[in-house]
RNA sequence: CGCGGGGUGGAGCAGUCCGGUAGCUCGUCGGGCUCAUAACCCGAAGGUCGAUGGUUCAAAUCCAUCCCCCGCAACCA
């Protein structure tokens, strides 16, 4: 029985260079483990989709064979989530022999039991957007995409009978409102359901990079392939305890642009393996530049590996999750980053470490004093932990992060209200007590709730506030108002997130 | 009638499912403080919530029609 949080991301089509969109999906991924991690077990699983024609014709073109370039194009996408200090529990590749095994199992034993079988593929094909169209769709006889001609094309292809499932999968929709989210994906896959579900093929036979059928001709289609990483990685067909404690997973992230095949097509597939569907699969929106959706041709226009040196990881995951509402699409500009940079994470969050621990060192020696069991901190905060949690796992980041910044606010706030410069001068020695403890102790407490967001940073602030320990320790423990110790050591040190000065444009 | 999303103070957004004083961030203006990364705190100005009609005691929120912008339509998160 399932007894961990389970979160994927989907595994990237590596035709190309990452890109920012990709980073983006990997740190909500991250943060979601992480944060799980605080109360039990989590996995989370990321890896590269490498079969495919356009994987075969970009090795082509680089002169290579298709293993060889994702063999050298693989650590190029591990060295960009490293860089965003993302810490992913397996990193699978589907032309990895656990996967690619795992998958001629899944083929055989779904022929055996019949939802897969050998059907005629026939329609209109146009050959270079590789796309088959319905008579119906056709421009004057040509492709309605590209306007070029298109020709008849009759080929032996296996199926997988999706039609089947189609009733269990409306009903599925029904009785789970939140299965897919967020609502306007719902509603979008709903129509499609209702409409009704083809049967599709799974096999391919005009090329040969991918997993070859067994016993037969082609290879198995890359979408059949590389949903079914998701369960692969995790041991569906070699280790069934481990699968059985994470699946069904518990969110599954992927973009909208690939949601038909996450919330329609992978229940369907699970379901003729007796598995269970995903607990939820969660749509999320894209990043645009100018309106435009970065991709493979906006890609270098956001250098995700310079962006991250310019402005600091931390600093970008922070804009990622802060920025709009998981789901939505938002736009990216330099602008936006250096604003969340300076305003919240300097200004705010920064300024008040700094302030705080500047005021310590010259009222305390930078000693932390003892804490006044009245802190009205610890009763107005007691339930913070407990919102954010629960923000975080409803995928409501901007919202968990807004909620962390009422701590900050308060605090910011308590030192301008109690002007510690006046009782120092004053000599009201328990009152600098205790507003200074509530100070570092606050810290301590946005250090830790800030981990899953910000882990490289969060763990200068608690190294900064001399804290002892793990910083990704429960939280359910760690989150008790009161616990940093009277006589801890503070380290004060540079600024955590220096201003960044953007040159105006001529 | 292909499907879907969006149009809210100067900018970017939340709120719309489950009608009931229109909220946040940035910017602007005024004040406070001097511990701090010219940072922090308080206050103010600024919106007939795309248009029209309807339902209702009451609509940004429900219904209808229309206008504008943007995606998708078998392999770009």
């Amino acid at each position: 029985m399932k007894r961990a949080y389970y979160v994927t991301t989907p595994i990237y089509y590596i035709n190309g260079n990452p890109h920012i969109g990709h980073a983006y999906t990997t740190v909500v991924a991250d943060v979601l483990a992480r944060t799980a991690r605080t109360q039990g077990d989590a996995f989370f699983l990321t890896g590269t989709d490498e079969h495919g024609q356009k994987v075969a014709d970009a090795a082509a073109a680089a002169g290579k064979t298709p293993q060889q370039w994702c063999d050298e194009l693989v650590p190029r996408w591990q060295s960009l989530f490293k860089l965003y200090n993302v810490e992913y529990d397996d990193f699978i590749r589907t032309t990895q022999a656990r996967h690619e095994s795992a998958v001629v199992a899944i083929f055989e034993r779904l022929r055996e039991s019949g939802d897969v079988y050998l059907g005629k593929y026939e329609g209109w094909y146009c050959v270079p957007d590789e796309t088959f169209w319905l008579e119906s769709k056709l421009v004057d006889g040509r492709c309605p995409m590209c306007g070029r001609e298109v020709q008849w094309l009759a080929e032996d292809d296996w199926f997988f009978r999706l039609s089947k499932y189609n009733a269990r999968l409306l009903e599925y929709f029904r009785a789970n409102p939140d299965f897919v989210r967020p609502r306007s994906v719902y509603n979008e896959m709903m129509s499609l359901l209702e409409e009704g579900l083809e049967d599709f093929s799974i096999s391919r036979s005009n090329f040969d990079w991918g997993i070859p059928v067994p016993d037969g001709s082609g290879v198995i289609y890359v979408w059949f392939d590389a949903l079914l990483n998701y369960i692969t990685a995790i041991g569906w067909a070699s280790d069934r305890e481990k699968f059985s404690t994470y699946w069904p997973a518990t969110v599954q992230l992927v973009g909208k642009e690939i949601a038909r095949f996450h919330t329609l097509i992978w229940p369907a597939i699970l379901w003729a393996l007796g598995e269970e569907a995903p607990q939820q699969i969660f749509a999320h929106g894209w990043i645009t530049l100018d309106d435009q959706k970065i991709g493979k041709s906006l890609g270098n226009a956001v250098d995700s590996f310079a962006l991250a040196e310019r402005f600091g990881a931390d600093s970008l995951r922070y804009f990622l999750l802060r920025e709009a509402s998981f789901g939505s699409d938002f736009s990216y500009s330099d602008e936006k980053v250096v604003g969340r940079h300076n305003n919240d994470l300097g200004n705010d969050l920064g300024n008040l470490m700094r302030r705080s621990l500047a005021m310590l060192q010259k009222y305390r020696e930078g000693i932390v004093p003892r804490a006044d069991a009245a802190s009205e901190f610890a009763k107005r905060f007691a339930d913070l932990p407990q919102q954010v949690r629960g923000k975080i796992f409803a995928l409501e980041f901007r919202d968990a992060l807004e909620t962390i910044w009422q701590l900050v606010t308060a605090l910011n706030r308590a030192i301008d209200e109690r002007k510690p410069w006046t009782l120092y001068k004053n000599g009201q020695n328990d009152a600098l007590d205790s507003l200074l403890y509530d100070l570092c102790e606050g810290l301590r407490w946005l250090a830790i709730l800030l981990h899953p967001f910000m882990p490289e940073r969060s763990a200068e602030m608690w190294r900064q506030i001399g804290a002892p320990g793990q910083i990704g320790a429960n939280w359910d423990n760690a989150l008790v108002w009161g616990q940093l110790a009277s006589g801890t050591h503070t380290a004060p040190g540079d600024a955590l997130f220096p201003r960044i000065e953007i040159a105006a444009d001529p």
